[in-house]
DNA sequence: CTGGTATCTTGTCAATGTAAAGATCATCGC
DNA sequence: GCGATGATCTTTACATTGACAAGATACCAG
């Protein structure tokens, strides 16, 4: 084998991802990962510095992933007049979308043990967390909208909701759980709400 | 050292429950476990098997735990009539009370992983999915609620969203997440039907 | 008292993550 | 062309872990 293999890095994460989807970040091993790329145990500790590493770099991609498959789904214009909550609709469904198809990465990215110094993590995280805050009327319509196809597709991931087709699935759940026009719209909103909190993880 | 510990089972539970509130299930080291118990390095495996059955133990605790705590918030005669949305806000604030009340719990109880044969975890499993049902007008609004509640959850524990005090922050966010009345409710621009119309009462 | 069983220990092994130091290659200045 | 420099990968080594087998000890029924 020559030494550069070339594209190491990128098929490292991908190797990775699937193997999280199957076993879990628990079952991930560096060695393994190494033997099926065909290279030595060291090499992933080059990239990714630890195993942690590898997870960040999954994370990573995965927000990435996440906010394209937001922004296709719901395009910048949609998210003002009567279709905003068409556009969070979408929204939620291209986020479970995106978690049952991505399951290794999904399972990774809100893992509170990452490297969130991680400049190319943070950089991600926040293209996301902007193509969320893009289609929710203020940021409480968003942690709510977030929470329910968070919620969804954890607990399809899980197998704790099981069918056939999880974004079908999910339609009717997340039209159940309506997420009101906007602050102080129908419903039941707060007077004097705390309007405050970013919507990312900070280093806690 | 005597060799009969006398509750070792029950302590390893606690503690392990506390280890992977800490470092996540990858970080739980069954020999940390017996170091900080006193007992040998082999002493969990006769309890548990392996690793995942100490995993399973814990998630099984959990949900006992977790069907408790959804009975004591929303009792048995609550879930009918005009306050049964009142229950579903008082179990899906009590479902985030318990995550982060016991995260170490809880991280663990969704894992696909889990020796989901075991009949003590298939049956505390149940009870909590009977806690729920209870509150719950019918399947479909137990799934949107569950989910409302288990992704706010799952968020703020991993940081996503955070705050002095999780439960005051999910309230405003269960009820933006309306769960609307009936099977064929009013949902997300129903294309002529009546607009959403939320059923929570005002907050007093 | 005795046999049996549950509980715990000791000894051992392969696998893993991590680190240090060396080998190979690619690239750029000259 | 060519040598230096840094990036990529290997080799070697070590501590830790999960798991297994076999033995020691404590409790309990008869």
């Amino acid at each position: 084998m020559s030494y550069h293999h070339g594209d190491l890095r990128r098929e490292m994460v991908a190797a990775a991802a699937a193997a999280i989807a199957e076993q879990g970040p628990a079952g991930l091993s560096l060695r393994e990962l190494a033997r099926r790329a065909g290279v030595s145990h060291a090499a992933p500790a080059h990239h990714f510095g630890n195993k942690t590493g590898v997870l960040t770099a999954v994370a990573t991609e995965g927000y990435t992933l996440l906010a394209a498959a937001l922004d296709k789904a719901a395009p910048d214009g949609a998210a003002h007049g009567r279709q905003a909550d068409d556009a969070l609709l979408a929204a939620g469904l291209a986020y479970v979308g995106f978690a049952v198809g991505h399951p290794g990465h999904f399972a990774v990215m809100f893992d509170r043990l990452l490297l969130h110094d991680d400049a190319g993590l943070r950089a991600a995280e926040e293209k996301s967390a902007a193509a969320l805050a893009r289609v929710a009327s203020d940021p409480e319509a968003g942690r709510a909208a977030w929470s329910v196809a968070h919620g969804f597709a954890s607990l399809w991931l899980s197998g704790a909701i099981s069918g056939p087709d999880a974004v079908a699935a999910a339609e009717p759940v997340l039209r159940r759980a309506a997420i009101t026009g906007g602050p102080g719209a129908a419903g039941v909103s707060q007077p004097g709400g705390t309007p405050g909190t970013p919507s990312l993880p900070a280093p806690t």
